[in-house]
RNA sequence: GCGCCCGUAGCUCAGCGGAUAGAGCAACAGACUUCUAAUCUGAAGGUCGCAGGUUCGAAUCCUGCCGGGCGCGCCA
């Protein structure tokens, strides 16, 4: 018995309830989940609903219809006893076997336990990183990577069509900077006032004059072209090269370039023109994002007539939508968050719904500390952590799983001490040490030939370990669903270590599983198989979403 | 000044209106001749920033205040 089908049992229950009495049916809700008591003696499970509908009903006393709920969801199968409690909670305790049962249901599904349609039917485009090609990925960059990638497997999971993508800001002024400060370290000049400083500049700058001697010798203007480009070409190799070895995706580099020389812009100039929301002002075109939600309007066009990188914002959400995305998701830190209302504005102007087609994800800042001394992040001064050295001080998978295993509303602090020097405390290894335990289980079960077999005996399931477990299996589904729904992959993490790893210890340390000595293996050794196996099944497809390695063997 | 985010145990953080607010780390006391002790058990640690409000019920929602972070260009 799974919790979405417990709660479609006490619906139908009410609604019998409601049916008998001749209450209106509209006050239930058309569906409803039951909630997980953190107290043990107020059962497997609980609902609230008398408490919810009561009222709306035109009964002023919960309790008793509480009573009502209760006699009548105490028929249904697989439920063995309904309390009523407090002001009118009804408390559900499963037989074992109903319990037991979803064992069965998990490793059944295997890799699929947990997916959903949910979403299905929306078409999102996941924007995230956007890193300008001028530096490294560095380590703001580097929680978008996790928490973004992170999000584009729920999401997909949640029955999303989901499209990764990755904006390239080839067309403006700090690529024309980066051209200027390799083409200084190349003829041994220093570094521009406003340009870029760290050592990889000279190391770009080497291998660019490495590959094409012949460019020192181009007049400076041409050269300078040939420095931006080469440059920037190579920066975009090294950020794709280290978000693959992060294991982060992007289904489409999405260059900033071809927006201006498609046409793009001009486009979508005429298409918010369309609807009535540009105009000019002092030799400038604006857009009118006041009408919305801006706290002022905005330059298309300078007076000088360049484009604005506003303008090329504005294009790039207008392709999205002609992509066929109805949901544009950005992700930026907080120092964008400045850019919400004219983001929102840009998809009103354009006549779409802004609480509906983009939704513009912001999520807070990494501090850094070393040794507790704040370092500072600067890309110019060169005096960066790169996501590289991050991944090569903790590896990839203790560094996706700290920076995903938090909501984005918190700045996170980081010190680069701590988690180098203390790695072996990383929660993630708590995780993947519980997968690592039923993977060694399974392989001692499998040289002493016991196997599970085709089925098993779930009523056999009923020590209190074995209960939570289960309990905990089972919620697994709607925690996907709502970090799909909620934007919020930590919640995957947080489950995972909290619930998922901790029960399967508990239940470990509490229930022996394989057979000791010349003992035979019994019916209760193969039900426990059947529950290590799902646990397996959940570890491995949550550590999945998360990108984040299940090992056999640690 | 205006806007967004945050304020929960010594530290790092969970807690999408529900019952006695949780975890990890740190600190204390225990458990390994048996399926991986990277584990488990126990004890300890709290004015959920403050004050009102809504509600049967508020850490959670609303308002105000205090404190911290970030942002408010014809820059990109």
């Amino acid at each position: 018995m799974t919790p979405a089908k417990l709660a479609a049992t006490v619906l139908t229950a009410a609604r019998a309830v409601f049916t008998a009495r001749g209450l209106d049916l509209s006050v239930l809700p058309a569906s409803i989940t039951v909630e997980r008591p953190r107290n043990p003696e107020h059962g497997d499970y609980a609902s609230n609903l008398a408490m919810q509908v009561a009222k709306r009903a035109g009964l002023n006393n919960p309790r008793e219809l509480a009573t009502a709920l209760a006699e009548e969801l105490g028929r249904a199968p697989g439920v063995k006893s309904v309390e009523i409690a407090g002001p009118g909670f009804l408390n559900i305790r499963l037989d074992a076997a109903a319990a037991g049962s979803l064992a069965r249901l998990v490793v059944q599904a295997g890799r699929e336990y947990g997916r959903s349609e949910q979403l299905a039917g929306q078409r999102v485009n996941l924007e995230f990183v956007s890193a300008n090609p001028t530096g490294p990925i560095h380590l703001g960059h580097t929680r978008w990577a996790a928490v973004g990638d992170s999000l584009h497997r729920i999401l997909a999971a949640a029955g999303a069509e989901v499209t990764s993508e990755h904006y390239i800001n080839d067309a403006g002024a700090q690529v024309e900077r980066f051209g200027r400060s390799l083409m200084a370290a190349a003829t041994g000049e220093p570094a521009p006032e406003d340009g870029y400083g760290g050592e990889y500049v000279a190391e770009i700058a080497q291998r660019i004059v490495a590959a094409d001697p012949e460019i020192l010798s181009l007049p400076a203007d041409e050269a300078l072209l040939s420095f931006r480009d080469q440059g920037y070409l190579m920066m975009l190799q090294e950020m794709r090269e280290s978000l693959e070895r992060f294991g982060v995706h992007f289904d489409v580099w999405f260059s900033e370039r071809t927006l201006h020389d498609g046409g793009a812009v001009e486009h979508a100039l005429d298409e918010l023109r369309k609807q009535g929301h540009i105009y000019e002002s002092e030799g400038a075109i604006w857009l009118r994002t006041t009408d919305f939600t801006d706290d002022k309007d905005r330059v298309l066009i300078r007076s000088n007539g360049e484009k604005t990188y506003f303008a090329a914002d504005a294009a790039y959400y207008i392709n999205k939508r002609e992509r066929g995305f109805d949901r544009c998701i950005y992700m930026l830190g907080a120092d964008h968050h400045g850019y919400v209302g004219r983001l929102k504005a840009i998809a009103a102007c354009a006549g779409d719904d802004p609480d509906v087609n983009i939704e513009i994800l912001i999520g807070q800042l990494v501090n850094l500390l070393r040794g507790g001394v704040p370092v500072r992040l600067s890309k110019r001064a060169g005096n960066i952590i790169t996501l590289d050295e991050l991944v090569e001080a903790v590896g990839v998978d203790a560094a996706r799983y700290s920076l995903a295993r938090s909501s984005t509303d918190s700045t996170l602090t980081l010190d680069i001490e701590e988690i180098t020097r203390k790695s072996s405390d990383n929660p993630v290894f708590y995780v993947q040490y519980a997968h690592a335990r039923i993977s060694s289980l399974l392989r001692n079960a499998a040289e002493l030939g016991i196997g599970r077999g085709d089925d098993f005996d779930a009523a056999l399931l009923s020590h209190e370990r074995e209960n939570d477990l289960l309990k905990t299996l089972g919620d697994f589904p709607a925690v996907v669903a709502t970090a799909a729904e909620l934007r919020e992959p930590h919640r995957i993490a947080r489950y995972l270590e909290e619930q998922v790893a901790n029960n399967y210890h508990r239940f470990y340390d509490a229930c022996r599983v394989l057979p000791q000595g010349d003992e035979a293996a019994t019916d209760l050794t193969r039900a426990r198989l059947w529950l290590v196996e799902a646990t397996r099944v959940v570890l491995a497809n949550g550590l999945e979403l998360l990108g984040v390695s299940a090992p056999e063997r640690m």
